[in-house]
DNA sequence: GCCGAAAGCTGCTCTCGCTCAGTTTCCTAT
DNA sequence: ATAGGAAACTGAGCGAGAGCAGCTTTCGGC
């Protein structure tokens, strides 16, 4: 196993706060309780109670809210580093389900242990909930991106906010990632149909702008994309690296 | 001035907590900063550092975050006994702007006693930080009303929600409210244009649904309404009135 | 090496919601 | 009373994206 402050979680913690060993082992602490989840079997089921939360690992997952319909409209997706249902610790009711993508190593992180945590070291606790602050920015810019941005834009920004999280945790450059999601995903997350986002990812690899193909995203032209979008990535950074 | 049990965030926090004198009269000192601000003067900036948090006692606001292009998109209204801005206490800088909608009364929170607060009445913390994760759903289920229903549905389920949202803090009954919002405003929040939304509400109207007019939101079939729409109120009620 | 399922891809048609270009109503200041 | 401005409302035309139907490629399991 690598050392903790390789891991996802401390990189993308580490790119907020400068953390010392002290907080790192604290952090290590937290990663005990590892655990491997299968592809598309629940993790958090919405409408159940007393869940755990969990750090990412490994693999990828996504949250979604299921319609009477039988449409589902995924709310996120979580990469290496991201916290699960961090929310339905502090609340005894999920009101989303959360699925893994891929198969999946995660570290199960009761309340309790959390808190603790906290209070030995309160510069972990602000990191913590920059994430979840962070998080709920992500939310607010999905719901931006459907109510304002036409299908394209949507698509391109969305893929581009991917790379932006997983740049942080050293799973993506400039060029692209390793992306697990099928075109069906996509959609869901989008708010369009696979149908549609099939043609949109077509438009934008003939328009040289990025590849979305084999398991993996290329940003043929990362600038133009950005402009094309009107791509900004504060409300990922927040204040910027290294508080204190 | 009324009794600090009869304000509207002691309603909706009593919604979901028994609140001791005890507790209320800490809840009043935070009411103690009473200000007022005047309809369309922005009152948290998008991108400011060093915001206030406000509980907001009579009027309302919303939250929204403006694109490049011009357009924007409304995250959410606050109405009596919302927070505003409770994120932005708890980190450096606002990612949205806060507009008074009508003029509006409101209690200025600094981070330093709500902390306080919580540490003298740990019922009151679960109480806020409920209200937090609430807001939080209410973003996710915008984000499902864009992403998967028609215009039309998505009008009446917002207006049920807010109904749902004034009906805790008795502002709404089964009946209707007092709607201060503009057609323009429906609109930005819905993502469709303001033509548009005068179209549905006209049909929701001629279908003997709802009455929105002259400030006014009138559920003319209520049950029908909640049915069409497929209106599932347990996201705003969480885990039910009354924590042990 | 073959089979079946899932994912990816394509063409056609239709409709929901946007755009543009107004008119009408109401509200406020003079 | 009246002008001016916002909000509400209407009509015609158009286009982005949905729905449907079918084809092709990829990939894991035997």
């Amino acid at each position: 196993m690598t050392a903790i402050h390789e891991s996802p979680i401390a990189l993308k913690l580490g790119a907020f706060v400068a953390l010392s060993d002290a907080e790192l082992s604290v952090l290590d602490e937290l990663h005990r309780r590892r655990r491997t989840f299968l592809a598309g079997r629940d993790l958090v089921l919405q409408g159940q109670s007393d869940q755990s939360a969990y750090i990412l690992a490994s693999g990828w997952a996504c949250s979604y809210k299921l319609q009477a319909s039988g449409s589902r409209q995924i709310v996120d997706f979580q990469v290496p580093g991201d916290f699960l249902g961090l929310r339905s610790i502090l609340f005894r009711t999920a009101d989303h389900t959360i699925e893994p993508v891929t198969n999946v190593e995660a570290s199960e992180v009761h309340a309790r242990d959390l808190l603790n945590a906290f209070s030995r070291t309160p510069k972990l606790a602000t990191a913590v909930l920059w994430a979840a602050s962070r998080d709920e920015a992500m939310v607010v810019e999905h719901l931006v991106n459907l109510g304002r941005r036409n299908a394209r834009e949507r698509t391109a920004h969305f893929l581009l906010e991917l790379g932006a999280r997983l740049k942080l945790v050293g799973l993506a450059t400039n060029a692209g990632y390793e992306c697990p999601l099928s075109q069906y995903m996509l959609a869901d997350a989008l708010g369009l149909t696979a149908v549609h986002i099939n043609r949109v990812l077509r438009e934008l690899r003939e328009d040289g702008l990025l590849t979305f193909q084999k398991g993996r995203v290329t940003f043929d032209d990362f600038d133009r994309l950005v402009a094309s979008v009107d791509f900004d990535k504060t409300y990922l950074d927040q204040d910027g690296p290294l508080l204190r």
